[in-house]
DNA sequence: TACAGAACTAATGAATACAGTATATTTTAA
DNA sequence: TTAAAATATACTGTATTCATTAGTTCTGTA
């Protein structure tokens, strides 16, 4: 029961779900009053809140003129990617010797799933699934600092990030990523450290989401 | 001119910079009024660099108690040093086609400023041009997303991570560690991607830096 | 009408004030 | 003498106020 709620650390969540959930765009200016009355608070939790996801990155910040949600351009989007791509296959390499068979259940129950999800051409399901699948390694890969890393990368993309193509390729291109997945389990499975991480690190981020961008 | 001093930013370098100084150190408390009054600012700005260096995992901050500078445990710093690897190789590999001769002069140059920091056992002098040899190829890496989370990582560590095993250990991992450096600089000569990511992540970093844990 | 400059407006930067909680101190009872 | 309870103190969380600056609008002149 020590658990306070400290307002700043509230109004950060709402505000970064709000961004996830794209109620707020790259490039909107959010003023610290609109906040302020939009919560019913007064400016200094509502600054700092912004303040810390200014730090983030999922905000940016110009003295004396304020926050905006942050763009990225497709040369910085392909630098995030290079970036998650060597944590994530960090991530995967320590988790391979924590995987069990639980693991591998959930993690071909999510491919299933994805599965459906492209079927119905479901982009919002697409996208919340492919992350869940890929926490669940992340989230046994016993190194915090690495886990905070990607969540903080990954928090500052929008789903939004693919839309820039057409709809036939993006599904095309989640078609080939969840072949990936079915890989990367096996590679689980087969407990193959070395063999996950080059697959990550050559295959499944870079290679493929430059076709998305 | 558009060259304001946030105050924030400002009260931020400075305890930034003490802290890898030393003069504050793992397990200090840091008060908001402390800062204030030795600064002669307000709560406010003191406030807010605070939280900046709380999110940026410089400091650990509890609810309602405050401040402290942050400890790392022995396998926190070696998670840390995971990280770090991953992202150094990163930016070793992408710095290559960067690569030409005036950095590897530099490199050169520092690589035997090292060796003179050794010879006279200078503790700090070899870890500032430690830092430095590494800059020289991020800096050149061309993704400016790996550089800021590697020189947040970076930041965290005060130079006296090392001093736990005794002295004579230390510089004779400090010679293998520059011995390092000279296979760095000769893989960025022959503009070896693939062998600089393959050494960088399975040598330089948490393979040698355990052995100072 | 176009442009330059001044006044005005609105939002951020910083300071101050108020409220609530954790810690330290003191007091009291066993 | 010690331990627990009560009080006091110090510091954080939040609100409010003042100050400064970017952006806008209005006005006067060419």
């Amino acid at each position: 029961m020590g658990k306070y709620q400290i307002m700043r650390e509230h109004v950060r969540n709402l505000l970064a779900q709000e961004i996830q959930a794209g109620k707020l765009l790259p490039k909107d200016k959010i003023s610290e009053l609109k906040v302020c009355e939009a919560l019913g608070i007064s400016r200094t939790p509502a600054r700092e809140a912004l303040l810390q996801l200014a730090s983030e990155g999922v905000l940016e910040y110009t003295p004396r003129k304020g926050f905006r949600v942050k763009e990225f351009s497709p040369g910085e989007k392909m630098e995030v990617y290079a970036a998650i791509e060597v944590l994530d296959a960090l991530a995967g390499k320590l988790a391979v010797e924590h995987a069990d068979d639980r693991m591998i259940r959930s993690m071909n129950k999510y491919v299933d799933m994805i599965d459906i999800a492209i079927k119905y051409r479901n982009y919002p399901d697409y996208c919340a699934l492919q992350k869940k699948f890929h926490d669940i390694y992340r989230d046994q890969c016993g190194n915090s600092v690495v886990r905070k890393l990607l969540s903080g990368l990954l928090e500052g993309f929008v789903p939004h990030t693919y839309s820039a193509g057409d709809e036939d390729k993006l599904f095309e291109v989640f078609k080939e990523l969840n072949d990936d997945h079915r890989h990367i389990v096996s590679l689980f499975k087969k407990k193959d450290a070395e063999g996950l991480f080059n697959f990550l690190m050559k295959t499944h981020w870079s290679t493929r989401h430059s076709e998305m961008i």
